[in-house]
DNA sequence: TCTTGATTTGACCATCTGGTCAAACTCACG
DNA sequence: CGTGAGTTTGACCAGATGGTCAAATCAAGA
């Protein structure tokens, strides 16, 4: 185990490589699924190099998670209260289904973590998420009162707008066995778009 | 192995009970997660008697999913082209809903499933699934030809409709996380009902 | 009751898996 | 160079896990 000093720069690639690995493996087959031996492999070391940099298989879960937390929740951080009602929920809409095109292995991470009780994040929901989605609740329904937009429960908003972007990163198979060759994005951000407008609208 | 005759009393109660044991743990764990000795504690039989009447672990899970695959798509298949557009989709919405509700382990056994790629299911997804949701947008989009229903992407709209129900079920840790002890059910049903009727809207 | 097939189990096995450790090797720097 | 810290690895271990098997027990019909 390295000491705590600045990292070298053979513990900076090294760390990344692992992270990177991980990202991969668990978020295919999950915490139970996913092997160190795997997770070595594609980061190009041996299990014991690999245990060198990370005391266990849980601590590299463990700071995967919460080293993509912030990341997965920076679109619902930027809702600005002082924006225009639609379009920040647009936009913040807009910047979910993006991230599940381009980072569907974390959404798959986080929803592998979800359904099998978030038995590792538990805490971090309670607190962390639940803060930030009071938070931002409380501007929606001040929008709802000053009849910027339509009013609807918060927080059933909130988690359709999650259900419906993070759908296509977490059940990807089945979109795709459905849709054939057709890019699932294509389709789904107008659709999103006009659910929502039409939703919205005071 | 029990011979393929008519199956015996206990042989009736005992692969029941296995069948009720693995819902409950592989909709828990997942796959790799859930070990054939927790199944045969939680359906009350040792180990090698479980494997008596199933020859693997892989077979309980396919006996299963299998199993519950027609009861989950039930639903959809209820959908009626000479039913009355609007009402025929928000029934089946409120059916799904119900489903969440009602059969959470289902939900979870099958997003599991989904989230990992759906190696034990791809081919029930590309060949059974894909032909009742051609069967069934066929009529969705007849419907909107005869302006009976707003103009949308009837593909996306299934989708929406599969990502904002099961969403309950499937991150019902979530969800509880937010909503504290609210009945999360309780404001789904008629947040749902409510969007569905503004989008779906000639 | 007796017999036969169905059911159940304790003991066992091979493999996988997370993790350890001492020894070897490499790198940066004085 | 030389040296000490940082890095890597082969060998190894204990426990978990899927699965097997022969022997024991049970159930029901003749």
């Amino acid at each position: 185990m390295p000491k705590d000093r600045a990292p070298t720069r053979i513990q900076k690639k090294n760390r990344a490589a692992i992270l990177e690995a991980a990202l991969n493996v668990f978020s295919a087959h999950g915490f139970r699924g996913a092997t160190v031996d795997q997770i070595a492999a594609e980061a190009g070391l041996s299990k014991p190099n690999l245990l060198y940099y990370f005391p266990s298989k849980e601590a590299i879960h463990t700071a995967l998670l919460s080293g993509l937390l912030e990341t997965w929740l920076a679109p619902l951080h930027d809702l600005d209260a002082g924006g225009d009602p639609m379009e920040e929920i647009l936009s913040y809409i807009r910047r979910k289904l993006q991230m599940s095109r381009e980072l569907p292995r974390e959404s798959r991470l986080f929803a592998n973590e979800l359904v099998q009780g978030a038995p590792r994040i538990h805490d971090a929901l309670s607190k962390d998420l639940k803060a930030l989605v009071d938070e931002k609740t409380t501007i929606l329904t001040g929008w709802m009162d000053q009849g910027k937009i339509a009013r609807l429960h918060p927080y059933h908003l909130i988690f359709s707008i999650w259900a419906l972007t993070q759908h296509y990163a977490d059940f990807d198979v089945q979109v795709r066995a459905i849709l054939g060759d057709e890019d699932p994005f294509k389709g789904a951000e107008p659709f999103v778009d006009t659910l929502y407008r039409k939703l919205l609208a005071p």
